[in-house]
DNA sequence: TATGAATGAGCGTTCATTCAT
DNA sequence: GATGAATGAACGCTCATTCAT
C-alpha cells in the first residue's frame, strides 16, 4: 500500500472505513456481552463468539488484540447501555423520591431478568474476571450506583425513608436485583411479572417503605 | 501369623489408618473449598490444590476420581458445616423472632465474612457449577433456607413481621448476605464487625423492623 | 465487495481450499494408517502421529475431533483402499474360479505383505479397538469377505472346489493371510515372493485345490 | 535381622518359605496371564491384577521388578502349560499321522476357544510386545511348533499328507488356530464344539487330508 | 479484511513405580 | 511380606494466540 493512498485513506474515506468498523465491532462486543453474560469468562471461548457472529476465529483479532480486551469491551458496553436506560427512565418521570425509586428498581430488575440474565456473572462476583477488568467493573457500578444513591439521600433528606447507611442499603439492593434472574428468568410470563413485581417491592422495604 | 494375632492386629491397624485416611480427606476438601470459592469451579485447577497441599496433583486422585467428585465434596462440607453452625445458634438461644432472626442473620454474615470470603462462588453462581453440583447446591440451599423460612414465618404469624412475600424475602436476604464479603471481607477490624451490623440492620427492615 | 464477485470469488476459492483440506486429511489419515497398523491402537499417541507429520498435536485436532474419529478414518481408508484392489483384480480378469481364487489370494497376501504389513493389527486383533471402530472393522470385514464367499461359493457349485464349511475356510484363509506379513515382510526380495507364493498354494488346499 | 538369623533360614526354614513363594508366584502369574491374555498387555494395568488377586498394587513388586518382567512371566506360563497339555495328549495316543494330527489340532483349537480366549493376543501379534518378551514368545512358540512339524513331517514320509512347504502350513494352520477364539469362544456350548470340530476337519486340508 | 491452519501451553486423568511403615 | 500413600511422566484434549495468504 502506497504512501499516497495511505493519506486518502486516512481523511474521506477513512470516515466511512472507521464507522463502518465501528459497527462491526458494536456488533462484535454485543454478541460477546451476551456469552459472557450467559456463561461467564471461563466458560466462554472465542470459537463460540466467533461462531455466533459466523466468522472465524482469527477475524475477531483483527478488532481486538485479546479475549481480555473483548470481555473489556463487552462489560463496557453492558455497563453503559443499563445506566443509559435507567437514566432515561429517570429523566422522563416525576414524582416523590419512593415513587421514582419503585420505578427505578422495578427498571433494574426487568432490565437483568428478561435482557440480561448475562449480567449477574459481571456485576456480581467481579473476582472472577481478570484484573484488567475488574477496576472497569467497580467504576461502571459506581456509576450505577450514583442513580440509586441520589434517589435515596433525596428521600432521606425528605424524611420518606428510613435507612441503616445508605451505602450498605446500596449493597444490599444491589445484590438482590442482580440475583433475581437466577430465580425469575426461568418463569413463565404471567408469573415473571409477578416475581418482578414481588422483588421490587420486598426492596422498597429496604428504604423503610411499607408494601401496599 | 495366627488368625487370632490377625484379628488383633490387622483391624485395629485399619481402623486408624481409615480413620487418618478421614482426616486426610478433609485436609484435602478443605483446601479445595478455599480455593473454589476464592476463584469458582473453572478458574481452579488441580495443580493449585495440590500445591496449596504441598504434594502433587496426581496424589489427589488418590482420595478422588475426579475434579468434579473432589467439587461435590467441597460443598458438601462448605454447606453442612454452614448449616450446623447456624442450627448450634438458634439451638441454644430464645426470644423474640425479630431476636432470633436478627441473630441469625448476624451469624450468616459473619461466617460468609469471616470464614467463607469463598462461598458466594458457591452459592450465588450456581450456573457456573456442572450438572452434578448444581443439584446439590440447591438442595443445600433449601435446608439453609428452611432455617430462615421457619423463623420469618413465625414472626408473620405473630404480627411482628411484615413482608410482600416470603420467598422473595429469602432470596433477596441470602443474595445480600452471600454477597457481603465482597464489601466487607477486607475491611480492617473495627471497621468490619461494624459493616456486618449495619448489613444485619438493613436487612432486617425486609421484614419490616425498623433499625434501632 | 460485490455480490457477484463475491460469488466469482469466494465460492471457487472455497473449493479450492475445499480440496486441500481434503488432501491435508489424506495425509493424516495414511499416516496414522501405519502407525495405528504397527503398533496398535492403545500403543500408538497423537504425538507419534503428529510427530510423523512434521506438526503439533494440538493440530491433528483441527482436522480430527478425537483420537477415535481418526483411527476410525484411518480403519475405513484401509479397508476402502484394500477392498477397491481386489474388487479391480476381479473385475479385470477371467478364468475357472480356482484361477480366480489363486489370484485373489495372491493379491491380498501381496498387498498385505508389501503395502500393509501393518492391518493385521485391525483386523486380526478387533478387540483391542474400541467399541466405535469395533463395529466399522466388522462390516469392512464383511464386505472384504464378500469377495472370497462369492469365489468360493461359485467353485463349489461348480464342484471344483471341496470344502468343509465355506464360513470356517474364510475365517481360517483371512487369519492366515493377515498374519503372513509377520513372517513373509522381513524377507529378502526374492525369498519374499517366493513365500508368498507358497502361502497362495497352501491356503488353495483349504478348498481342496491340491499343490502344483 | 542377624546374620545367624539370616543363616538359618537359608537352609531348612527357606526351604518352606521358598516354596510358599513360589506358590505365591505361581498365582500371580497365572491371574495376569488371564488378564493379559483377556485384554491384552496395553490394556492391563497392575491395579486390575492386584485386584483380582485381592492384594495392593505395591505387594506386586515384591515378586516382580516390573510390569515387564511379569508379562514374561505370564507368557512363560501359558506357553509352558499350553505345550504340556499338547505333549500329553500326543504321549496318551497312537494310531496314524493324521489321527494324531487332527487330534492335535482339536485340543490345540480347545485350549485356545475354552481355556485361553486370551492367548491369541499373545501368539498372534507379537509385536505388541516389549522387545524383551518378544523374543520369548519366538521361542515359546518354535516348542509348540515342534510337536506339529513332528508329526506333520511324519505324514509326508508316510505319503499320507501332501503340503507346499512345511513351513507355511504351519504357520498358516497356527494363525488360523490361534484366531478361533474369535469366532467360536463367544458360540453356546452345542454350537461352539461343533465350530471346533470344522475348524480342524478345515486345517487338516492344508497337509491333503480330505473332509470325511 | 478475513480465513484456514498451525502452535504451544495448560489441564484433567492414568498408571507404573517407589517407599516408609 | 504387605500396605497405603505418593510421585512424576505421559497422554488426550482444549483453546487463546499467531500468521501466511
Amino acid at each position: 500500500m502506497g504512501a499516497q493512498q495511505a493519506a486518502e485513506e486516512t481523511r474521506p474515506a477513512s470516515a466511512r472505513v472507521q464507522r463502518k468498523r465501528g459497527r462491526r465491532i458494536q456488533t462484535i462486543v454485543t454478541t460477546a456481552a451476551e456469552l459472557f453474560g450467559e456463561r461467564g469468562y471461563d466458560a466462554v471461548n472465542l470459537e463460540d463468539v466467533a461462531e455466533r457472529l459466523d466468522v472465524t476465529k482469527g477475524s475477531l483479532y483483527y478488532y481486538f488484540s485479546s479475549k481480555d480486551e473483548l470481555a473489556t469491551a463487552a462489560i463496557e458496553t453492558l455497563g453503559r447501555e443499563w445506566t443509559a436506560r435507567l437514566e432515561a427512565l429517570l429523566a422522563g418521570m416525576s414524582g416523590t423520591p419512593a415513587e421514582r425509586l419503585r420505578a427505578l428498581i422495578h427498571e433494574h430488575v426487568t432490565i437483568a431478568v428478561r435482557d440480561h440474565p448475562a449480567a449477574l456473572r459481571v456485576f456480581l462476583v467481579p473476582r472472577e474476571w481478570p484484573d484488567a477488568q475488574h477496576e472497569r467493573i467497580k467504576t461502571l457500578r459506581q456509576e450505577h450506583n450514583r442513580l440509586f444513591r441520589t434517589l435515596i439521600e433525596e428521600g432521606v433528606a425528605a424524611g420518606e425513608f428510613t435507612v441503616t447507611s445508605v451505602g450498605t442499603v446500596l449493597q444490599c439492593m444491589h445484590a438482590a436485583m442482580s440475583q433475581a434472574p437466577l430465580w425469575c428468568s426461568d418463569l413463565p410470563e404471567p408469573a415473571r411479572s409477578r416475581a418482578i413485581d414481588e422483588v421490587t417491592g420486598t426492596l422498597m422495604m429496604l428504604v423503610g417503605i411499607a408494601p401496599a
